[in-house]
DNA sequence: TAGGCCATCTGGTCCT
DNA sequence: AGGACCAGATGGCCTA
């Protein structure tokens, strides 16, 4: 089988084109078409009202009164713009059984269009780096995190950057709501929980698997810290961060085990084709100069500061973060949470301490 | 109750 | 002609 191998120019081209998810608010009314904007004229005056709500009398009364715009006075007494293209045909009751029945059909295909597109943005998140089942993200915080991903992978490639640094989970974080930053960090840092290695332990007969993971800075053991549904590091993406270290890491198939999320069937392609672009030569993308993406490191990834909370409290959906964790945001209760010498360092680093 | 997110319906546009 | 795609409108659900 041929495997496509994306190189840094291809990453960088990708995070370019995703950079309008930098941008507050999904509106793109700047992009609007003059159709567009034309469209909404159309729009001007009254509700539109769905066919489960008109009963075959009520689209009759619309399609007249429609007819009655066609002659329509301006506010100055002067003709208004009469309705262009072909006059409408009177709709018969054949006419307007057709329509509906056209427009069921068009129904469906869109609600499975959108279903399909679901389902792809649902295997996106299997592959995000704090994929939980009970806490999904938005599909909004989804591309972000996605792109922020991407960005951070290539990062990786290019300077050599640890995936465990600051700077990495910055860079995931970056314009992401303050819960799903919480959360994204949370993964990073802190890991799996002592209950997700157990399983790991149980699943690969307590050798191999459970010591990778175990032994990864990432993954060390929280005693008191909230398991999923706060999300979790995959084993496997444990495993393309553990396989970006060095060459004498043992990657065992990420099938094998799971961390009790249901495995994705798709291909995990972007974490799995890292180590091998190691491999590949890079050069310099075009686009490396247009990144306006920065890390910050020194900054407070926890701290509200750092990422505004003016969506905050809507994201993620679901159970909220332990209190503990919430909590953290800002009093970070080494004692209780942080009780391992990388996270307690990493921490204590950032507010200043050492 | 307000605000965020989501699913659905809808009509317009483009393409085959 | 019909399907895919798109974006606006709407209402429901949920959480703070």
């Amino acid at each position: 089988m041929m495997t496509k191998h994306f190189g840094k120019s291809d990453v960088s081209e990708l995070v370019s084109s995703l950079s309008w998810l930098e941008e507050d608010g999904s509106s793109q009314d700047g992009d609007e078409s003059p159709e567009m904007r034309g469209r909404h004229d159309l729009n001007v005056g009254g509700r539109i009202r769905s066919y489960t709500e008109l009963g075959s009398e009520d689209m009759e009364e619309e399609e007249e009164e429609d007819d009655d715009h066609e002659e329509e006075v301006g506010p100055n007494g002067e003709n208004g713009p009469k309705r262009r293209g072909p006059k409408r045909k009177k709709m018969t009751k054949a006419r307007q059984e057709r329509f509906r029945a056209r427009r069921v059909k068009a129904n469906a295909r869109e609600r499975s269009r959108m279903h399909g597109l679901n389902n792809a943005l649902d295997n996106l998140r299997r592959v995000m780096p704090c994929y939980s089942k009970t806490q999904k993200l938005s599909k909004i915080e989804t591309l972000r995190l996605a792109r922020n991903y991407i960005w951070a992978l290539s990062e990786v490639l290019e300077n050599g950057q640890s995936p465990e640094s600051h700077g990495f989970v910055d860079m995931l974080c970056k314009g992401l709501s303050q819960p799903t930053s919480n959360l994204v960090a949370g993964c990073l840092q802190l890991g799996p929980s002592p209950l997700i290695l157990n399983k790991l332990e149980d699943k690969c007969g307590g050798s191999g698997m459970s010591d990778v993971v175990a032994g990864h800075p990432l993954s060390y053991p929280s005693p008191g810290l909230p398991s999923p549904p706060y999300g979790s590091l995959e084993a496997s993406h444990l495993l393309h961060m553990k396989g970006l270290k060095g060459p004498t890491y043992d990657n065992p198939s990420p099938n094998e085990c799971s961390s009790g999320t249901p495995p994705y069937d798709g291909p995990l392609t972007p974490p799995l084709s890292i180590s091998s672009n190691f491999a590949l030569k890079q050069e310099p993308s075009p686009h490396d100069s247009e990144r306006n993406f920065t890390a910050h490191p020194g900054h407070h990834y926890l701290s509200s500061h750092h990422y505004p909370t003016s969506t905050a409290g809507s994201l993620p959906r679901g159970p909220q973060a332990h209190p503990v964790f919430q909590a953290s945001r800002y009093e970070l209760p080494l004692d209780v949470a942080f009780d391992s010498f990388t996270s307690s360092h990493l921490i204590a680093s950032q507010i200043g301490t050492i």
